[in-house]
DNA sequence: GCGACAG
DNA sequence: ATCTTGTCGC
């Protein structure tokens, strides 16, 4: 229903016409119309509470009930066949941040990168691995899911961690390395928040836009580092929770679980492209 | 007109 | 996302 020339300029959504046709092929413009009610769709379902039956590590807890696996997922590219991908899943072992489970997959990816609807490109590879896990490994499978890319801090409030988190039915939390601009939200505030409170006990600061609603928020993770990275909530899991689970999980600037997935993926890549290119001894040509 | 636009 | 060198420090 309501295909894409039922478009009205009423309709909410930050993403203008121009965005919705310009430098793609023409072939696939209806697309994007779409996207936006498949997100509204999903957003629906979203929950932005924790919902979930295990607890953070504490000392008085019984270990069985604690938070043991959490779950990360990246995807990389190849630098020379830009659609040449990897997308990486991870499973670290709380408190000790052991990896007990990876996995990979190798693919042309045919959807283009475009501002806003990153879930379209990058969900599809991860929840497949996601359902792979739980078909062969399912001890493993976790009980949380960190994100490379945005959740709620989003122009229409559904970034990739609410997509992976709805479709899969699992708590998520998106980690942004760089700020999505969104009600009123700049790098430069931001880092004035974070100045202003350099000195206080805490090292994050919440992201509230123009309108008053809370984003997430950014945090310095490591001691020195200049560049806070950006939290927020997936699915299934409240900021506050997000917030504490991010501190457990990094010992550098990302978390653990997408650092991980970023770092392995880039990895498996870079073999994959040696045993590809028939060797560095020739041109490559015959 | 200019800047911004997760990965 | 990727392209890139050195540099500072533990």
């Amino acid at each position: 229903m309501m295909e894409g020339n039922s478009r009205e300029k009423g309709e909410a959504s930050s993403v203008s016409e121009e965005t919705l046709a310009a430098p793609w092929p023409h072939q696939l413009n209806h697309n994007y119309a779409n996207w936006l009610q498949i997100q509204d769709t999903l957003k629906k379902k979203l929950i932005l509470e924790d919902d979930f039956d295990w607890k953070l590590p504490t000392p008085t807890e019984e270990e069985h009930v604690l938070l043991k696996y959490v779950g990360g997922v990246d995807i990389s590219f190849s630098k020379h066949s830009n659609s040449i991908a990897c997308g990486c899943l991870v499973v670290l072992e709380l408190p000790s941040l052991q990896i007990e489970y990876q996995d990979f997959s190798l693919l042309t990816l045919q959807v283009p990168y475009v501002p806003s609807f990153l879930a379209f490109r990058e969900a599809p590879v991860l929840l497949q691995l996601l359902e792979k896990l739980k078909n062969n490994a399912m001890p493993f499978y976790p009980q949380l899911l960190m994100v490379d890319g945005n959740g709620l801090l989003h122009p229409r409030g559904f970034g990739l961690a609410c997509h992976l988190g709805v479709l899969a039915d699992l708590p998520t939390i998106g980690i942004g390395k760089s700020l999505h601009h969104v009600d009123g939200l700049t790098q430069f505030g931001v880092r004035q928040l974070l100045e202003a409170k350099e000195n206080s006990t805490e090292d994050f600061t919440t992201l509230t836009g123009c309108s008053g609603c809370t984003w997430g928020v950014a945090m310095r993770s490591t001691l020195g580092s200049m560049k806070p990275i950006f939290i927020s909530i997936g699915h299934r899991i409240s900021l506050d929770t997000a917030v504490k689970i991010v501190k457990l999980t990094c010992k550098y600037r990302m978390p653990e679980p997408v650092r991980q997935a970023d770092i392995r993926s880039r990895d498996y890549l870079r073999k994959h492209q040696m045993e590809t290119s028939e060797g560095c001894k020739r041109p490559s040509q015959v």
